[in-house]
DNA sequence: TCTCGCAAAAGTGCATGCAATCGCTGTGCC
DNA sequence: GGCACAGCGATTGCATGCACTTTTGCGAGA
């Protein structure tokens, strides 16, 4: 009451919590397997314990946070493995959202994909990275979108932001973005012409890209010497 | 502490609270779109409004109750569409678990699959209702685990739990028994002979006939008078 | 020295009280 | 007669306090 939530965002106090622990954690500051203590964080962050609780609880549904009972919340803990089941869940994901959006796209949802999709073809011979990725989420968005299931498009998009902090990899790849709209394209096309079989292995090949990188990254985090490598695609 | 929660089964107050209002709103008790207020609920299950809030918020979290903030929570609208939406998502989760169990499982899980499937032959014969459907969820189980993929795992097990709730449709169709267990006999098959497109297709065939009568079934109940009463309290 | 047990401390889980917000209704103004 | 605004009731959101569970540290016995 005292103090104002002057460090943290709009939106109820949950949310800000949610957000600010979030953030904390896919940014790495909390460590995986730390131990998050309610009274401290309530500290920490100038709220009572109530939302503290309340925001691990979602945490914990966003499988960002694992809570045991009586036994308190921990950072989760994401294996090499887990990581890779995550992308091949993605890669499954979207692969059935290109199909249905093949299918079942209307003419104006499918002409609107092709017009942005050509539309950012420019930023990638600007190499605007920043912009090719907010047209990015919105081409993949669109794909999910496209595929009018309701709770296909839910699946996605929490599993797409579950991988969201292990994204960041594929910025590391020189020329990406080019081999990122060709993989768009050969998306489009197939949708375009109606061909649900391409754009679903079109899809799962463009997602298995982005793993491989991640993969890479994941394994130069200090905690994991791991070399794996990851068998997305079969 | 003076109150006494006799009338709840075991586990902590949230989860006991979880499952009775989970119950009421699968069985019809609560009718979608009701108003759930925490004062009470918690009146009705005499516990405090805390974890009667904490139920509500992973309530939400499942889907079976919609949140606003500042306004309350009600009991979810499941549209036809949505509905539909999820057995379809369900059909393409399964399709995907059978996919991977063909490639993937060990010998020992193949064994295991086989020898229950068989074993689940003689409920068939005997028409025991409920023990099929315990050795069917057991089966399913093993389809999902055998995927080797934990995030394909959660993906799914999410979505039979959201799904559950219908699923009582499919013991009204007769001769349901001897047809499904026809079918989880070439989801085996397929499987055992490491035919993962097979397998696929046979899953994805496997959950249409559950979702069709489903779909039947929703459609014949505009607003559950609900014979069926779970005796979680009262 | 190692193991087992007990007790204190830490931390989670739940109850209760207060403050803030939303929706509603009644009244005044256009 | 309709619309806007203000006051009020109802309900959610947050804070705080207490009880129970788990864990850890210490001491006694083998």
């Amino acid at each position: 009451m005292s103090g104002k939530r002057s460090l943290i965002r709009a939106g109820t106090t949950v949310d800000q919590m949610v957000r600010a622990i979030g953030d904390r954690i896919v940014t790495g500051f909390l460590r995986p397997g730390e131990k998050l203590d309610e009274a401290s964080l309530a500290a920490r962050f100038d709220v009572s314990r109530t939302p503290v609780r309340e925001a691990l609880g979602r945490l914990s549904a966003m499988g960002l946070v694992e809570r045991r009972p009586n036994r308190g919340a921990t950072v989760a803990v994401v294996t090499q493995e887990h990581l890779a089941s995550m992308f091949e869940s993605m890669a499954e994901l979207e692969a059935i959202c290109a199909r249905f959006s093949a299918e079942r796209m209307t003419a104006g949802e499918r002409r609107a994909l092709e017009i942005e999709h050509q539309a950012s073809a420019r930023l990638v011979q600007l190499g605007a990275e920043e912009d090719y990725e907010y047209f990015n989420t919105e081409f993949h968005t669109r794909l999910y979108r496209g595929a009018h299931s309701k709770h296909i498009y839910e699946l996605t998009v929490m599993t797409r932001s579950r991988l969201a902090p292990f994204r960041r990899a594929q910025f590391m790849l020189p020329g990406r973005l080019a081999k990122s709209w060709q993989e768009h394209d050969i998306i489009v096309t197939a949708i375009m012409r109606g061909d649900s079989a391409a754009a679903g292995q079109a899809a799962k090949d463009h997602v298995s890209i982005v793993s491989e990188a991640s993969a890479v990254f994941a394994a130069v985090d200090p905690m994991k010497p791991a070399t794996v490598s990851i068998g997305v695609s079969s």
